[in-house]
DNA sequence: GGGAACAAGATTGTCAACAATCCTGGTGCG
DNA sequence: CGCACCAGGATTGTTGACAATCTTGTTCCC
C-alpha cells in the first residue's frame, strides 16, 4: 500500500464531494470567489452539477480548512482575512517554518543541497530578468521545499492549512515595488544556512525573512485589487 | 477561526449536529472511544438519537479538527496518534507556544502577573501534597493562560487544534514517577520569565520546558493504559 | 416619519430511502 | 493446499422532499 507514492497528476474521476471541494478551493484561491462572498448551497450545487448534499459536505470540509466560514442557519461565506490576521498567520508561519528549517538543516543530503542552490540560482535569474511572477512561483517552491525537507508532517500540515488563508496577501507581495530586492538576499541566506547544516542559523534566517515579510504586509494591504488572471 | 472552540461553559440547548460533535469529541478525549475504534454512522446515530445526517456532518467536522480519520467509502475511526507523531505535535507546540509567550511577556498587566504567580504557588502546593491530578489540571491552566495572554488568536487556534490530538499522552505524563519534580521548576521559570517582561527569556523558558516534555514522551508511551475515569 | 409586528421568500438543517462501494465468507479450479 | 472468483452482508455516499430558521419587505400604529 505504501508502494506507490501520491501521484501529483492523478484522480481525474473525482466523485461528487471531493470534486466540489477541489473546485471551490480553486475558485477561492484564484480570487473568483471574493472574500465575504456568500456561498449558497443551491447555487454551487447547480454550478458544479453535484447534489446539494455533496456541496454541503464540501463546505463542511473547507470550513475545517479555514477557507470558508459557516454559521448556523446562515450559510457559508468565503472567509475574509483582515490585515491583523494576516500578520498573525505570518507570525505563526515564522516559528513553524523556523522549526522545519532547523530540522531540515540536520538532515540534508547532497542532492538536497543541489536542489536548494538550484532554486537560489533560478531566483537570482528571475530577479535579474524582472520576472516577478516567476520569482513568486520560485518563492513558493522554496518554502515548500523547506517544509518537505524538515520531515515534520505535523508542521507541514499546519503550514499547509495556514497557507490557504492569505493567498491574497501573498500574491500581491511579490508585485510590491522594491520587494524582491529585499527578499532575494534573505532567501539566499536561508539556502546558505540550510546547506551549512547549522540548525540555529537556518531557523534564524527563516525567522528573519518572515519578519521582513510581516513588515511589508501593511503596504500590501493598502494596494489595489489585482486581476489575478495570471493563475 | 472557525468556531469549534470547546467553550467550557456554554450552549445548553445544542441542536442536532452541534450536539453530536460535542458528544463524540467528549467521548474521544475521555477515552471512551479508543484510538482506531471504528465510528459507524448508524451506531452513533442510534446512540445519540440523531439522524444519520447529523452524525455525518459531525464526523466531517471532527475530521477537520483532526480527531477522527475518514477514508472514502471506508468510514471514520478515532485517529490514533503514534509516539512519533506525538513528538511532532509537541515540537510544533514548542515553537508556537514560544511565540505566544514572547508576545505575552510584552503585554502583561499587573493583574496578569498576579494570576501567573498564583498559579505557580498552587502548583508548588499540589506537588508538595502529592496531588498529581491537581497538578496536571494546573498545568493545563498555565498553558492555556500563556495562550490567552499572547493575544494571538491564530496561534491559539493552532494550539487548540493540536491539543486534542495527544490528550492521551498528556494525561499520562503527569502520572509518570518523578516527572513533576522536573516539571515544576520549568513551569516556575516560565512564570518568572513572563513576569520579568523579557520576550526572549519567556520563549526560551517555554521551549526548554517542552523540550523536556518531548524527552519524557517515550517513557509515557510505554506505560500501560490508564483508567482515565478521572475526567 | 419612525419603529414594532408580521408575512412571504429564501436558505439551511434533517429525515428516510436508494444506489454505490467495500469487506467477509465460501466455492471451485489448478 | 493455495488462490482467483464470486455472492451476501454491511456501511458509506447521494438524492429528493420536508421542517426549521433566518432575512427582507410591508403594514400598521404611535
Amino acid at each position: 500500500m505504501t508502494a506507490a507514492g501520491p501521484d501529483p497528476a492523478a484522480e481525474p474521476p473525482a466523485d461528487g464531494t471531493a470534486r466540489v471541494v477541489d473546485a471551490v478551493r480553486r475558485a477561492i484561491v484564484a480570487g473568483e470567489f471574493v472574500p465575504d462572498q456568500r456561498l449558497v448551497e443551491a447555487d454551487l450545487s447547480e454550478r458544479f452539477g453535484a447534489g446539494r448534499s455533496s456541496v454541503r459536505s464540501a463546505l463542511l470540509q473547507l470550513s475545517g480548512e479555514g477557507l470558508v466560514e459557516r454559521v448556523q442557519h446562515r450559510g457559508a461565506r468565503v472567509r475574509a482575512v483582515p490585515l491583523a490576521e494576516a500578520v498573525e498567520v505570518t507570525e505563526v508561519r515564522m516559528v513553524v517554518e523556523g522549526l522545519c528549517a532547523a530540522k531540515a538543516a540536520t538532515r540534508l543530503a547532497d542532492a538536497d543541497r543541489e536542489r536548494l542552490r538550484g532554486l537560489g540560482a533560478a531566483m537570482r535569474e528571475a530577479v535579474a530578468a524582472g520576472d516577478l511572477l516567476g520569482y513568486s512561483e520560485l518563492n513558493q517552491r522554496l518554502h515548500a521545499l523547506v517544509r518537505a525537507l524538515g520531515g515534520q508532517a505535523t508542521a507541514a500540515g499546519v503550514l499547509e492549512r495556514l497557507r490557504g488563508q492569505n493567498v491574497r496577501h501573498r500574491f500581491r507581495l511579490a508585485l510590491l515595488p522594491g520587494r524582491v530586492a529585499a527578499s532575494l538576499p534573505e532567501h539566499l541566506e536561508i539556502i546558505e544556512a540550510l546547506c551549512s547544516g547549522d540548525p540555529r542559523a537556518a531557523e534564524a534566517a527563516v525567522r528573519g525573512h518572515l519578519r521582513s515579510v510581516i513588515a511589508a504586509l501593511p503596504a500590501v494591504d493598502r494596494g489595489p485589487d489585482l486581476p489575478l488572471d495570471s493563475l
